[in-house]
DNA sequence: ATGAATTGTAACTAAAATAGTTACACATAA
DNA sequence: TTATGTGTAACTATTTTAGTTACAATTCAT
């Protein structure tokens, strides 16, 4: 099971987004999200990195840099995730046997098409999708 | 990142599916994974579950039930993983934020889609193709 | 029947990942 | 100049992951 940093980097962002007339300091946010103030700011740093948001230390909240529809889920998940591969491959197969010395490379190709797939996916939903699901929750 | 799980799984059901006319034991396996023979045990035990091969305590090897193009990545993946949800999301987001309140149910089919894109992926690719790929490794 | 080899599983361990926390430097602005 | 923020390092608790030890139960050759 993937982290929750995705899930809470789309809150943030969701926040923000929707709060850009009055400050969204990370306490504020923290406190949505129900978790400590340096969780979000330490994501917040991540997105901050991958050029999706700004803020400055001293000045109270974050600003979106981008519009809501342009930015995908997938620009999200990469900001936040450090492992460029969604599965992980057991090392030091057996080389002595065939099956073993062939299976890591078999199993980056298998794994990489399904990770296109899902990243295909994530990059097709924008954050404009999300809040516009939020706002017509009951 | 996901654990290496499937990656075990897939190894040990292509060493079965292509040595049927001598059994397999969990010991030469572990041996080809170059891990701890328990480990082999403990996932062909859920393969097993699975339907998808079988054993008997006792009997040496592992005997695969079905044709290696009727076994998908996604039936071993299902196998193996004990989580239903790929995603993780937060919880306890504060109820009393509209956007906590709503963004766990958002998550949720956002992460859904993102999901079944990766799973019907891995419905398409078989067995078969692994062992295919494996065999013609340089 | 006996004993070696094997599967099945419980229980324990070490290491890594995850999320939360404390502490504090530094910036901003009233 | 003081209160309020961001940014980040360092530490901690919990969970997950993978490996290991131990052993019961089963099979089968002798």
């Amino acid at each position: 099971m993937i982290n929750t940093k995705l899930s809470v980097a789309i809150h943030i962002l969701s926040m923000v987004a929707t709060s850009q007339h009055q400050p969204v300091t990370s306490d504020y946010i923290a406190a949505s999200v129900n978790t400590n103030p340096v969780v979000i700011r330490r994501i917040s740093s991540q997105l901050k990195k991958a050029g999706l948001i700004t803020a400055q230390a001293g000045k109270p909240g974050f600003i979106l840099l981008k519009n809501i529809e342009d930015i995908s889920l997938l620009m999200i998940y990469q900001a936040v995730q450090t492992q460029d591969e969604l599965f992980s491959i057991h090392n030091n197969p057996n080389p002595q046997c065939w099956i073993g010395k062939n299976i890591q490379a078999t199993l980056d190709q298998a794994f990489l098409r399904a990770q296109q797939a899902l990243e295909n996916e994530l990059a097709e939903q924008k954050l404009s999708d999300i809040i516009q699901h939020l706002s017509t929750q009951k």
